[in-house]
DNA sequence: CGCGAACTTGATATTTGTCAACTAAGGTGG
DNA sequence: CCACCTTAGTTGACAAATATCAAGTTCGCG
């Protein structure tokens, strides 16, 4: 299977055969950890960076009234916390969906790459700054859409950014959440939850049971949930004009 | 009066005479921009850098059917777009909330930083960095506060923030919204920010007037939006165990 | 076979949205 | 300096979206 890292990372900067070798190495030797537990918490100051390379797992805050928002998901080939070399501390917590590969890899591995690896690094970064721009587009869809348009929405990024790591077919992908853990995603009760989902289920746009969502009508959704990917800024680099001031491609 | 910009990255890097000599020269030579103007769109692929040094701007969305989401208010210290450097093309509009001091900063003078001074380029990185933590608070926020919480949220985020730019006194700063562009940032209706804000007014919380809000008591305010900063990453970093030397990424 | 977690359903409550009318404030031209 | 006009904010009545509570139901797993 094909690494879901690499896959990723070339959209962010164009790799040689020797990144793709180094990448290859870097991201061997994940440990399975089990469903439903943390990574990494709040306060924490972590020695190793670490990346998912199968499985869910999600970034959360808990209020002190118990309410739980989950604010990513990170998937095969994302960064739980490539931010704490810098940072210092984590401001939330990393938990597993569902059993969950990841690697560990110390920081002062990830220095050296910044230091003799410049497309890697730039990769990373591209990595970063699409996550931050994953958030913006969260907050647009708590903030602007109804509970149905949202989770379609949901739906329609996590197909694309599957897709472009090797881990969904044309329309479905495994999702190992519970409709609890959606909830606290789009910020609903669970009840909504499942109300919600039989009105996609009965408008023909979803079918979810065991573990695997499947979207009956791709167009359909991204047009009901007015889905725009331009935020994931997956356009390969090398399909795109290289400097400034060109048409966009598309 | 204070650089904002050397007051904010004070916090991310520890930085010498000659970087503050730097940063203070590259701040300088603000143009004026107009309230509700774009700097930036959907789409473009700027040149310079912005970086604002007085007023107000912020990043916004709109859909399709018109509805506009407000995903982070830039005020003095703050960079609109360094992220345009690695992603090629904005993904979302800037545009000033009143009127604002502007300084264009071409890329290749960001580029040459990176290269050349590294605490700068680390204090760039922890401003980005915090960015995304903000927004994620900014998520939870929306998805698990009501209205007035979330509002009171917001207001004690503003008033640290600005606080650390020189832009607040102990319990008050220049507020140059409208309650529409409130409503949008909270993702609630205009008419609803006008119930909340009496809310809060009548609860002795806070004070809105004349461009100016006014917070009558700083904890409680705080308790009652159970506000807690660690997101911000404020510390001086001169206060903190100095951890591993290590060299920033790029 | 039975237990518990996850999901569903129905009744009702709360929060927030919509619409429309009204008031207040600031800016402009006469 | 006033009349007017526009924009922002306020208010009330009502509607829609979503939450809450409580009681089923289903289903995987020991």
């Amino acid at each position: 299977m094909a690494n879901p890292l690499i896959l990723k990372l070339e959209h962010g900067a164009d790799l040689t055969d020797e990144d793709r070798a180094l990448l290859q190495s870097l991201s061997s030797g994940a440990r399975q950890i089990q469903a439903h537990r943390d990574v990494i918490d709040e306060g924490d100051r972590p020695e190793n960076v670490h990346l998912v390379m199968e499985g869910w797992a999600y970034r959360y805050k808990v209020l002190p009234n118990g309410k739980r928002q989950i604010m990513a998901f990170l998937v095969p080939g994302d960064f739980c916390d490539l931010h704490v070399a810098i940072l210092g501390e984590m401001d939330h917590n990393i938990g597993t969906a569902w059993g969950c590969k990841v690697v560990d890899i110390p920081r002062k591995v990830i220095d050296e790459l910044g230091q003799n690896h410049p497309r890697i690094t730039r990769a990373m970064w591209w990595s970063t700054l699409t996550d931050e721009g994953t958030l913006r587009e969260w907050l647009v869809n708590m903030g602007q859409r109804q509970a149905d348009r949202q989770m379609a929405h949901l739906f329609c990024e996590l197909l694309v950014r599957l897709q472009t790591v090797g881990c969904a077919d044309e329309d479905s992908f495994e999702f190992p959440l519970s409709q609890t853990d959606l909830a606290d995603t789009l910020g609903i009760t669970s009840v909504h939850v499942s109300r919600v989902l039989q009105e996609l289920r009965a408008q023909g746009l979803v079918i979810w049971q065991d573990k695997r969502l499947r979207i009956l009508d791709v167009p359909k959704l991204k047009a009901f949930s007015s889905f725009e990917p331009r935020y994931l800024h997956l356009n390969k680099r090398r399909n795109r004009g290289i400097s400034h001031g060109n048409a966009p491609l598309r």
